[in-house]
DNA sequence: GGAAAAATACCCCAATCGTGGTATGGTAAT
DNA sequence: ATTACCATACCACGATTGGGGTATTTTTCC
């Protein structure tokens, strides 16, 4: 569009996302007040932001809220995805509950910031993505660690045995009881033993319950 | 020890552990430096700084190496939050490699910091740190979301249809083949059917091995 | 409107599994 | 030395599953 007035030539450019006007325009402004940012694009809804990357627009970077009229912008994150992979979109929201931060995150989005940033740390954020880093405030990022840790967590092992969680792992990772019995060199019959004392101790009745137990637990 | 020098009673304590002892030395004069911090207690290994916590030592932060002589870092980190559950453990390591801060964060540390970052950085970290919330350099977030991306993935169909998908999802769920047909209102015919073309577009000769691959690569 | 894909249904049979038992030798702790 | 637990082994039988077919009816799509 008009980049005739830029002074230099290689302003990075920055689309937002927001539907609410008045935020968008100050976001705008503080993004064309910065020395190295330019924000030509900014639209109220990802509609209008996917008609404009249609046209061939590449912004290096887009700023993206979650409440949008229409598609959401988890949703649009993938949509961004495909039409520009190369831009890195960062989420700007009022939202920090774990679900939304989660879905950005696995989306691929590379920031998430709350609302209540200030302009100078929104600024700064920006140019640690285009560094290639991602960015989170501090409360976020305490949040994406915890989400973390609960990823592999507690692991009870319900009291099995050492030869119990062997058999368990082989089972698992699909050998018949059969081939188990030739592996380890014991009879079927005993496979059979520890698989009724494991059955008891994890309070299922087959096969499938116990490895979809083991895996949705993690005691594997 | 000797806290009649500081000048206000509340300064925050800064336990350090870090092998080299030149590098642990510079990061105690940071913290001992700045206004708000200090750092009595730094330790060559994490034998040392267990004994000192056994004595009754509770500092706020904990600035941890993951490369050290006897217990590493990470195996530090289970044995400090035991012994001093509030202290917040900040990783500061030369280490960026996907095992190490994965490990870091699953055990509970709130921070992964390099040790290129500048003494300023450091000490805004620990500031952030203690405001509750989690700090990681860009790059180090970067991987973080990446990892964490991965966790819920790229899903792969295998070109299942919604009725294969419904059925792996109750099978998965433990529900016998039997079993579902009447929840269904199928005939178990039909439910061999389907369970025989999941089993070829996965390849796979099983039950077992169908959930577990269901499981391990969340096609739930 | 016709082709392709999906869902439905049936048959058969060998192989595997689940579960009810019992039993013995070894090891570890009390 | 006695108790408890573990790993091992065996038997038997009914229920379930895995593959090898074939075939009809919807749905979906061009």
């Amino acid at each position: 569009m008009s980049d005739k007035l830029s002074p230099l030539a290689e302003l990075i450019n920055i689309m937002i996302v927001e539907d609410d006007r008045l935020y968008r325009e100050s976001i705008q402004e503080l993004i064309n007040d910065s020395p190295l940012f330019v924000g030509n694009h900014a639209y109220g809804s990802v509609e209008k932001a996917i008609d404009s990357l249609k046209k061939g627009f590449v912004p290096e970077v887009i700023l993206l809220d979650i409440d949008l009229p229409g598609i959401s912008g988890i949703e649009g994150i993938q949509h961004f995805k495909k039409l520009t992979p190369s831009s890195r979109i960062i989420i700007l929201t009022v939202f920090d509950d774990d679900d939304n931060i989660f879905n950005a995150i696995c989306h691929g989005a590379v920031g998430y910031l709350l609302k209540s940033s200030s302009s100078e740390e929104i600024c700064n954020y920006i140019e640690l993505v285009l560094k290639g880093g991602a960015v989170m405030t501090p409360q976020i990022a305490s949040k994406v660690l915890t989400m973390f840790t609960q990823f592999s967590e507690p692991t009870r092992t319900y009291g099995l045995t050492e030869r119990e969680k062997e058999l368990l792992k082989l089972l698992v990772n699909g050998m018949s009881k059969k081939h188990i019995a030739g592996h380890l060199n014991i009879s079927l019959h005993t496979i059979n033993t520890h698989l009724k004392n494991i059955y008891a101790k994890l309070q299922v009745h087959s096969q499938i319950d116990m490895v979809s137990k083991a895996l949705r637990e993690r005691l594997i």
